[in-house]
DNA sequence: CTAACCGGTATCCCGGTGGTAACCACGTCA
DNA sequence: TGACGTGGTTACCACCGGGATACCGGTTAG
């Protein structure tokens, strides 16, 4: 259990970075740009956008097109391992929604209290 | 969407840190004293074990009793709230048993070949 | 000509995470 | 009288994630 060379050590329950997850919700309905993913992902540094991005693509969960033109243009877009992210990251936010002021709350109660 | 003060952050997909979660599934079958933890979590070391701990008491998720006696004896046990926190992690954990070899196979295939 | 947009890359720097090791109080056992 | 187990705390340190900033080549708009 939680041996380093066990698949259950990836899950409970980081998936990826910090932003990760988030990419794969952007991407949810539908191929995205570049710059289309900054807006939503408020306060991302480019840097760190392609480099989640790249780790994206190298974990098979997300197809980088660069479609030729005069004017340069780059979409991406979740492959079916990516879509499958979904289902996970759904229970996830869902759990948010539902629990957490409580967990804000006990937070509150935490700092403030002797012991 | 996505924004700091948004509960939507809490969540795609990561909760707290590497050990946050692994911790919660070792506390799903009943309460487990500080060393009984330190098995299945293969490498945890103590520094960590109990900062982990003190986050998980912090955020209402798990509850620190001390038995008195003889011999110290404490133990941690889930709240409620800690125990919701399994259904998202049981959702990852199945996504990971499921896919974890595409994602390796990926990541093989990405190191490799050129680009 | 210049400014702005796209999709990045390079660099610096800071703080947090996590590992190691030493140490600790308390109680038990040989 | 030690050695050992339990449940930690502390100091030290390395790594890396991530933010800020500057820059870049190519293209297009004013």
């Amino acid at each position: 259990m939680f041996d380093p060379v066990c698949p259950s050590d990836l899950t409970p329950i980081r998936f990826g970075d910090k932003w990760y997850g988030m990419i794969v919700r952007c991407l949810e309905h539908g191929p995205r740009r570049f710059s289309e993913l900054r807006v939503p992902l408020r306060g991302i540094s480019a840097k760190v956008l392609t480099r989640t991005l790249r780790a994206l693509e190298r974990d098979g969960m997300v197809v980088r097109t660069e479609h030729p033109g005069p004017v340069r243009q780059v979409e991406y877009e979740l492959t079916p391992l990516g879509r499958s992210l979904l289902e996970p990251i759904a229970a996830a936010c869902a759990w948010a929604e539902e629990h957490w002021e409580e967990l804000l709350d006990a937070r509150e109660a935490a700092v403030g209290p002797p012991r």
